[in-house]
DNA sequence: TTTAATGTGATACGATCGTATCATAAAAGA
DNA sequence: TCTTTTATGATACGATCGTATCACATTAAA
């Protein structure tokens, strides 16, 4: 509290006045941060994107490929690790992440797939659990430099290859 | 300190005296969990056991199934985090995970192409990479309880299924 | 102008924590 | 037997932390 009174240039009382406790500040910030990373995210969507670049955009998004993305992962490992111990925090914390991600990707796959630019044999719903799955698993080996961020990239750019077909030139 | 000593039915002075610091001690407690998790994922590895199962048996053993694992993925959680921090400690954080569990996966895969066990077209090192990503980021979401243990099984058997042949009965 | 909201500053309580110190004792090995 | 190792227990220091309290400003709204 008195950090963040500092950091914020205001008196550690006034802190205290708008957040009441710690952990309300907590799920405050939580809030402010998950909102950051989906503007920040939706943000890197070119205009006339194709359905495989605006799931590469999502994919890429998770990843800690620059210093605010890489904070973000920490963050949300931080509160990850807190909300296994505290229920109240577990809420915000799923809720941010279970609306499903996972439902929007498989979506957006169903409708390449209509579009024919799927390899066929998939499915959907796995791929974009992998696909998502993936991206976060690799974050926490980008954060931890047991891979690189070029690394991760290419591995996200493998598994698009794999599951849509080469554009036609 | 003072609660390890409590747990262990033993003197706080008797920690320091062994372990010095802090640091020390979480260091020391992390090398003994990489060396039990070793063993446990090892020992669930029938005698038999083809590459494919072999492979599985790695990618399961990643994941917060029961309470055991579960707890040592918290743990490997907690201290990267930690790591972040600490150069000291990512060390050997990363020494466990760095040494190539990917290349191990890349070599069993390169084993079963050799033995013809596999699709066609595929990138060993990519494969063996987003098998394990997968399996790891899929960690995250058993342990929040956005996902499953049982969904996240079936997502590795997915995989390896679109990675090895059927099975010739 | 009166009132309510917004803000400061200092100060304190109780708790946790890593670490340090010291005297002392039991057990084991030389 | 003598000495080193292994262990206890109490006690304390300094630091951090979330929270609470109180008096007192400033600003804005009624």
């Amino acid at each position: 509290m008195r950090q963040v009174a500092a950091e914020a240039g205001v008196s550690t009382r006034l802190v205290q006045y708008y957040f009441e406790t710690r952990d309300r500040l907590l799920i405050e910030a939580l809030s402010l941060r998950n909102e950051h990373d989906r503007k920040r995210i939706e943000g890197q969507l070119p205009e006339g994107a194709s359905l495989q670049d605006a799931i590469r955009v999502m994919l890429l998004g998770l990843l800690p490929l620059d210093a605010e993305s890489r904070q973000s992962t920490l963050i949300q490992l931080a509160y990850g690790i807190r909300a296994v111990n505290d229920p109240l925090l577990a809420e915000h914390v799923t809720d941010h992440a279970k609306p499903g991600l996972e439902e929007l990707v498989a979506d957006m796959l169903a409708g390449a797939q209509a579009a024919g630019q799927l390899h066929e044999g998939l499915d959907l719903v796995r791929e974009a659990g992998t696909l998502l799955a993936l991206s976060s698993g690799m974050s926490y080996d980008v954060l931890m430099g047991i891979r690189t961020a070029d690394d991760a990239v290419a591995l996200v750019d493998y598994n698009l290859q794999r599951v849509f077909r080469p554009v036609s030139a």
